[in-house]
DNA sequence: AATCATTTTGCAACCGGTTGCAAAAAACGA
DNA sequence: TCGTTTTTTGCAACCGGTTGCAAAATGATT
């Protein structure tokens, strides 16, 4: 029933190459014939089926773009982002929600079997290995907002976690504060583990300073709202460096439930510097990650990565910085 | 490079068809080949092209999902459940993400090239003659919370806006606003304008109630919020319907910077009982959406269409309830 | 007008699968 | 054992495109 490029070779009078070089960037047709030949397309409504013609050019321009935070609402702007941005350059995303019980080969086969020009893995929880599992099939593959290492296997573009726990620390000691907690996400997560790491190294470091860590089971509201109830319960802290930003809306809520207020009582500070973030009635201090840059990069590496396979593994992280809101007390 | 029926056939010793047959559900082929053809796969890690045998069957199991709305939360939540749902049935949603400049014609060519086998479109404000654009270019397509009709023209699931509007004026009027106000969203988005249709239906025939109007510029937190600031500078209104939860937080931010009391001083109540409006520190009385029945019965829907299209249109709505939360002064 | 260089065109093979059909093999019945 | 029915198999054509190659058409040059 669909016009298929036999239909337009036949109405304009010409041979199906003909028909398919109109349609080719950069392929040899007279003006006489290109213009019978784009007659006859409109007047039978002809569209290039992508899939057919894939076969033979082996692009499909399908990017596979691959995620497990479809509930931190951070990741909405990660996705239109990612949309936006491959659909500019022609591309289209092929979504795959990873649950739980989804495992790294069959997500690879399924992206192998429609043949997707590249894979971006957007998320900041999975480890490198579920990133590697693409690479070794040999798929253009990015790991956004993932785990950074100097000698990378694939690519990776995100920001350095280590980095911004450190900040994270140094924000909260030069506010004096004495007695912080760490509350992480989920305790598996590259993320939380990153995070922590930076922020117990310059924190061991202050003699004056007394830390403690948690980890919350997810990285979401719920999750952030439960384990700082526990918290509260278990002792006095003055400040929290909170994993995620939606953690620590979670937290903060928590916090109000308690008739505490903030900052005078606790302080937080959140990572991201989501949408969300900026709300009035929220107004998180937070540490921004550059989410644009980060996610252009990604497209602009995979696309590359497409056109030379061979191109050596690369790292590529941005540098955050503290936005401050209202969530901490001041200097 | 990558590992074709042919090579698996040479090396089973068998014929390409054996090879096809073993890979598709219900074909003939006795035990004894099937064996030798899964070794010679495993053995070379064949994965059947699943584009190229779209080809011949005319099944691409691709299902594009659209929308244009990636700055609300609440979609998030349902990006999450139609990946999930088309997955758990072997389909793969295609992601298009309409922006500002995105017209049907364009959307509809580019699902058509690349055969989906159906569309659905996630959207609660474009009309309904977008959505029939892929209609008439004979795809089966699915309006998912889009407006419902008597007599639909395509196959519409959602929620009936008006009466959601009515079910909001009948809330506000019995706990005894008497000066009540609706902000919408976009004016020309059908949800808004259905739902102040009902709303207004219910309060022009209560003579003792004063009714406003006004619109926010988008379905976002800042728009709500700015709108908002707008209405507390015209004047005193007790309590609003607004067109969204997230309108809604919007709107309540505002009301905590002019630091009005919720709900002694103004009442606020929202659509769709997203994640959000039931985190502590928002706790909004709103009206609950089945997101869940919506989607489910969107994919169911659109799967059968894609096996008999000639299925006539089918509206499906589902009816919405009050959710009592702390946005509104008690009975 | 004849020669040669350049561009345009169609043929035919191919991409990686599927499928109708007839031949071959296996299973069945007597 | 042999004829018959049923199942399995391979051949070849097809799905909707692309592309190398050689022939045809066009244009330039003398």
């Amino acid at each position: 029933m669909p016009v298929t490029l036999k239909d337009v070779a036949e109405r304009a009078g010409v041979s199906r190459s003909a028909v398919s070089r109109t349609f080719t960037e950069g392929a040899s047709v007279s003006p006489k014939t290109r213009r019978k030949v784009e007659k006859a397309a409109a007047e039978l409504g002809y569209r290039p089926n992508a899939l057919a013609s894939s076969l033979t050019t082996g692009r499909t321009k399908l990017i596979g773009l691959v995620s497990n935070n479809f509930h931190n609402p951070f990741f909405l702007q990660v996705f239109d982002l990612f949309t936006r941005l491959l659909q500019e350059r022609g591309l289209r995303p092929l979504l795959v929600n990873l649950t739980d019980d989804t495992n790294p080969e069959d997500t690879v086969r399924l992206l192998q079997q429609y043949s997707v020009d590249g894979v971006i893995l957007a998320s900041s929880t999975l480890s490198p290995e579920f990133a590697y599992a693409f690479h070794e099939a040999r798929m253009p593959v990015v790991h956004s907002f993932g785990r950074i290492t100097a000698s990378p296997r694939l690519h990776v573009v995100g920001i350095d976690n280590v980095e911004c726990g450190r900040m994270a620390a140094r924000t909260l000691v030069k506010r004096g504060y004495k007695r912080v907690g760490f509350m992480g996400g989920p305790r598996e997560a590259t993320s939380t583990i990153d995070r922590r790491k930076g922020f117990l190294e310059v924190l061991n470091a202050e003699s004056a300073v007394t830390v403690s860590e948690s980890f919350a089971t997810a990285y979401s509201f719920d999750a952030g709202r439960a384990e700082m109830l526990n918290l509260l319960d278990a002792g006095p802290t003055e400040a929290y460096f909170c994993g995620d930003d939606v953690l620590s809306i979670g937290a903060l809520s928590a916090i109000a439930d308690r008739g505490l207020k903030i900052p005078q009582d606790i302080g937080i500070i959140g990572l991201n510097d989501m949408d969300m973030a900026r709300w009035e009635n929220i107004n998180l201090t937070t540490i921004r990650q550059p989410v644009r840059e980060i996610i252009n990069s990604s497209v602009e590496l995979v696309v590359q990565t497409t056109e030379s396979p061979d191109r050596p593994p690369e790292s590529r992280f941005y540098a955050c910085e503290i936005v401050e809101r209202g969530t901490l007390r001041p200097l």
